[in-house]
DNA sequence: AATTATGTTGCGGT
DNA sequence: AACCGCAACATAAT
């Protein structure tokens, strides 16, 4: 799935577009996408999109919910009246063909204008809960990256007696929300530090550089729209740009920007894994 | 053509 | 309990 900067780049358009519009009907291609009381979303008003860790949370006027996991290939695509907004044509034919061979859900509004949501694997989900049973799911998350809850001496204590290696821990959302592959490697490249090293091991200067390191980069993904590595569009489907930045996720045997050195492949947790042999010794 | 990889996470086993 | 490996699924690349 896209990562934090992804779905919160989503979520802030889709509040643009879509509060203030009525849901008129929903129309579900894949049941294992769609949870839930279609009757509790039907006629209800889009009072505001919101996002928590790498989920985006619907709020409908009646107390309930559309909470959106996107999980690995899950994506928003929105049309007003056959007029794509923005104007563009992005190429793929899966953006182009609406609604297409993996459009899972289709929403439809009073005013004509539809949301699809496409998801090729079909791992995501669309649940529709109340307020209570969304906090529930949410309370497992621990604090989103990009917050000022996410400290150095939060991670210290979170992580002072785990063994597994420190990019796994912090792709665990229980500790924090929003780190996934690509921004987890880029995060290590720029703290200078090897993905593999025990997460108990790391010195409190080391942790120090790594959150400060983690914020930077998803905070640049945010402000690039997020990074179009494969199936992640914009809610108007045009790409992100965070790719054209990343440090070293995807560049193996490429060069590596801070010392030269040929940026090396190894798996961890069964992830794809980059890192520069050199920096992150 | 078979094998391997893919932006996630939750499960079942050790 | 912490940790590991794999499964959920579809496709593209090697």
């Amino acid at each position: 799935m896209p990562e934090l900067p992804e779905v919160e780049t989503i979520a802030n358009r889709l509040k643009d577009l879509i509060v203030g519009k009525t849901i008129s009907k929903v129309v579900v291609m894949r049941e294992k996408s769609f949870s839930g009381d279609v009757a509790n979303v039907k006629g209800q008003k889009i009072i505001d999109v919101i996002r928590r860790a790498k989920i985006i949370q619907i709020k409908l006027s009646n107390n309930f919910n559309i909470l959106v996991h996107l999980k690995m290939t899950g994506q928003f695509i929105y049309i007003d009246d056959d007029v794509r907004v923005g104007g563009g044509h992005p190429s793929a034919d899966w953006i182009n063909e609406l609604p297409g061979k993996h459009t899972r859900i289709t929403y439809f509004f009073t005013d004509g204008s539809k949301l699809f949501f496409n998801d090729m694997r079909v791992f995501g989900w669309n649940r529709v809960l109340s307020n209570d049973e969304v906090r529930e799911v949410l309370a497992e998350y621990g604090p989103d990256v990009n917050t000022d809850k996410f400290t150095a001496s939060y991670l210290a204590e979170k992580i002072n007696n785990k063994s597994v290696p420190i990019k796994l821990a912090i792709m665990d959302n229980a500790i924090v929300s929003g780190i996934g592959n690509i921004y987890a490697c880029d995060a290590l490249h720029l703290a200078k530090i090897s993905p593999q090293k025990s997460a108990k091991l790391l010195s409190n200067e080391e942790i120090k550089r790594l959150v400060e390191a983690a914020k930077l980069v998803i905070n640049l993904g945010i402000k690039l729209g997020g990074a179009t590595m494969d199936n992640y569009r914009h809610v108007d489907g045009f790409s992100g740009r965070y790719q054209e930045k990343v440090r070293v996720y995807g560049r193996v045997g490429e060069v590596c920007s801070e010392c030269g050195s040929i940026i090396e492949k190894v798996k961890l947790g069964g992830r794809g894994t980059f890192y520069c042999p050199v920096c992150q010794a």
